[in-house]
DNA sequence: GCATCTGATTTCGAGTCGAAACTATATCGA
DNA sequence: TCGATATAGTTTCGACTCGAAATCAGATGC
């Protein structure tokens, strides 16, 4: 008791802001959340594992690698390490050399973890999504910003696909033979598919 | 390789749903939980245990026991259980025997639980909220329609408040002397702040 | 009175998680 | 070229989550 009475008082803080206060949002996000983490214990691997086998399959070439992993996950190499272990003993990833620097190691997902990806638990929250309809646009908007703010609360920031990065050209360079985008940083030629990969050095849009 | 080129084609999904693919926003909303879980390492607790003496704090008092906790957050009684006896031996949590049950258990937070409880790391979420403005019952509406879709999905349905209860009677007692509202189900009445706790027998709207 | 049900706990094994120590390679500057 | 330092990744540690299954004790029903 106690502390649920902050809400209810003579000058009722949930009539005043039009039915829903801060904290009842932040409870609605972190119950979503909670679902979310639930939803992804399926197929013998737990969220962790999913987050990071989703990751792998997904990264692009300079972002396919431990480091980038945990930055992305928001956890310490450490952890890391230990979830790509575990990936590996379940015959999901693969760790190879980095041609040209001895540290560094090149995730790659097997042909099992590939098809283990056609069972994404995240897919079952897609027919759920579609059912928004034209409310998707609206629900992104919301989702970014709030995204924005536990990121900004964190000081850790993710990053996303090359295509929504400042860096991304698009048709800059449509008669090469790698691709019509450019990454404006690397120079780069970008095909497609590259473009809608997780890139480490990804700059999102500057905040207002 | 291979899985991110689905997003690209000559018939770009991106562009046919006006910005956002479904495998796109699945995306964000893990990521916003992901970020939510990181947020809640603090102050020597673990989000596991964030959630459980949150819910414990604002749980009314037929559902402040480890059942209503474990179905609340989608955990076995188990695991429920084992956080609990986390949640005590840090001293923010006393179990106390039932009145009439034998083998019921009363969870009440502490006074130390309380202060702690004062700093909520989901609480530097809402500011976040706060920023949202107007756009914070638009914001209410999506989560809702995902928190459905994912409790859809997993099977699981958590539970809320009593004020967002199809039980709730508004005002059904006015001159009672325990509180004005009503419980539909149980035919007791409600104050102010008992309305505004989780309730084990919560029943949701009925959904379209 | 006994079978069954229910609330809660314990035990188990796999694994997350941060922190810190550690290994090995890379890079930079004198 | 050598050494200091930075970087990539791993290992170890202790606390803890998590589901599953076994277990215990009180409640309920016939």
């Amino acid at each position: 008791m106690g502390n649920a009475a902050k809400d209810t008082g003579p000058t009722d803080p949930i009539i005043a802001s039009g039915g829903c206060t801060a904290q009842r949002l932040a409870d609605l996000v972190n119950r979503l959340g909670r679902g979310v983490h639930c939803l992804q214990f399926a197929d013998g691997l737990n969220p962790a594992q999913w987050d990071a086998l989703r990751y792998i399959g997904r990264a692009n070439r300079y972002s396919r690698n431990p480091s980038a992993l945990a930055s992305y996950l928001k956890i310490t190499k450490g952890t890391a390490s230990q979830t790509i272990k575990a990936l590996e003993s379940k015959g999901l990833v693969t760790r190879q050399p980095h041609c040209t620097d001895g540290r560094a190691v090149h995730l790659v997902v097997t042909t099992e973890g590939e098809s283990l990806l056609q069972r994404d638990p995240l897919k079952r929250l897609e027919g759920a999504i579609k059912e928004l309809g034209t409310g998707i646009d609206a629900a992104k908007l919301v989702l970014c910003e709030l995204i924005d703010g536990v990121e900004d609360a964190s000081g850790k920031r993710g990053f996303g696909v090359c295509e929504d990065c400042t860096h991304f050209c698009r048709n800059e360079m449509p008669n090469d033979s790698c691709g019509p985008h450019q990454c404006g940083l690397t120079l780069e030629a970008l095909s497609g598919m590259e473009s809608s990969q997780i890139c480490v050095d990804h700059n999102a849009c500057a905040r207002v």
